[in-house]
DNA sequence: CACGCGTACTTTGTATACAATAAAAGTTCC
DNA sequence: GGAACTTTTATTGTATACAAAGTACGCGTG
């Protein structure tokens, strides 16, 4: 996408995240076009990227909407990218570099700092840092395919916010788990990596749960795995 | 998409798919346009629908050319079809309704008549229904994420032309597969689902490496799972 | 008063014209 | 003769104008 494309995408998907534009809004191609200072052109191409990450809803000669998460579609992203992120776990242990062990290191130590040193922790470093420490992960997996679908479910706005509601011990739990990751990878043991990876996520949506859903009616479809 | 986007659309997937459009070409969209009758507005609409979904690469003010397949491209999507269908099965096994039971059963009674009868097999008949018979476990896995991932993934060109190159013991297998597929479901054993699943799609990945791959350099990438 | 039809308006879909960009070829200077 | 620079050309990116579709509102009629 050229100039005016992504000024558009990166336009209205900032105003998706921050809420500006809800879920379920109607997003106007010409409203969209003021917004952002260009013609309806790049900002239909915008749409229709957006659409393809599953940011927005496109409903042929009616509109686009932002794209609404039931309890349901929270429960499956969050057990996808278990299944996903643990595999890329399994992949990297076996083929990840000393580099890629030492910047992972350098982020556990970094997030821990945040962790011991404040009172109230600096959410966002922390956030940034797990955020890569997940990403030299995926891409040490070394399958373009598996980074890319593993990308999708991560860049949702729910995923994007959840570390935010965090408590402290929550936060602490993760950064433990960061590091049993690191340890697995030394061991070059890719089950163990795998094992961990996958509480490490499936923790989160057990926090994610408790933190945000209002009422935790919980089993609308049977659990698995 | 409306009229003339899903007319170029279906124009140009068509053409990916036989090969008119070898992996690789560059596609411009004014000679798209000619062909499909239709202006370059739509035609963009089509290619960036197509990137979204891999049959095509958009390389920003240089243009689109038809994706191209590495060896390792291919051990991924097989590696992950046979994680995602995988767990599809295992979900769809504690919620397949008789109905859906009762289609798949009817399905494998298709696949077998055609397996014994005829001396060339029709592999028309056996693709179509093989189809079928995996998109109703998926849908029955009741995700629409892990539906949309799966697709994406059986849809690519290399896929679809799997099964014809199969020999008849191949196709066999396969049948016999889908029986134990159906047995694990009837006895409500997600577990044995899953594996069942698993082995039979990463055998179909052996016998396509077989038939298919010209050196089979096979091992670039460390085994998994 | 209610129901159905028609018209006007809003919004998306498509076509075309123009601008920007990158590659290729030709020319000039060393 | 070679290399760098300019000019040309092919192709994508953007804007705008127009067409089609779908919705809502109002009017008329039963």
């Amino acid at each position: 996408m050229s100039r005016a494309s992504s000024k558009a995408y990166e336009a209205i998907r900032s105003r998706i995240l921050t809420g500006e534009f809800a879920p379920g809004a109607h997003l106007k191609e010409e409203e969209l076009a003021e917004v952002c200072g260009v013609s309806r052109t790049p900002i239909r191409d915008a749409l229709r990227a957006l659409s393809a990450e599953e940011y927005v809803r496109v409903v042929p000669n009616h509109g686009t909407y932002v794209s609404e998460w039931s309890d349901d579609d929270i429960k499956d992203i969050f057990t996808l990218r278990a299944i996903l992120e643990g595999h890329a776990a399994l992949l990297a242990s076996g083929r990840a570099m000393p580099g890629h062990i030492e910047e992972l290191s350098h982020l556990h130590r970094t997030m821990s700092t945040v962790l011991e040193k404040e009172d109230e922790p600096d959410r966002d470093v922390f956030v940034q840092s797990n955020r890569r420490f997940h990403e030299i992960i995926t891409e040490a997996a070394g399958s373009r395919r598996l980074t890319q679908m593993i990308g999708r479910l991560v860049e949702q706005p729910l995923i994007a916010r959840t570390a935010i509601s965090y408590t402290r011990v929550d936060l602490q739990r993760s950064n433990h788990q960061h590091g049993e990751l690191i340890a697995a990878f030394r061991a070059r043991d890719g089950a163990w990596a795998q094992a961990v990876m996958k509480s490490h996520i499936l923790a989160a949506y057990q926090a994610y749960k408790l933190r945000y859903k209002r009422s935790c009616n919980g089993n609308s479809s049977k659990a698995a795995e």
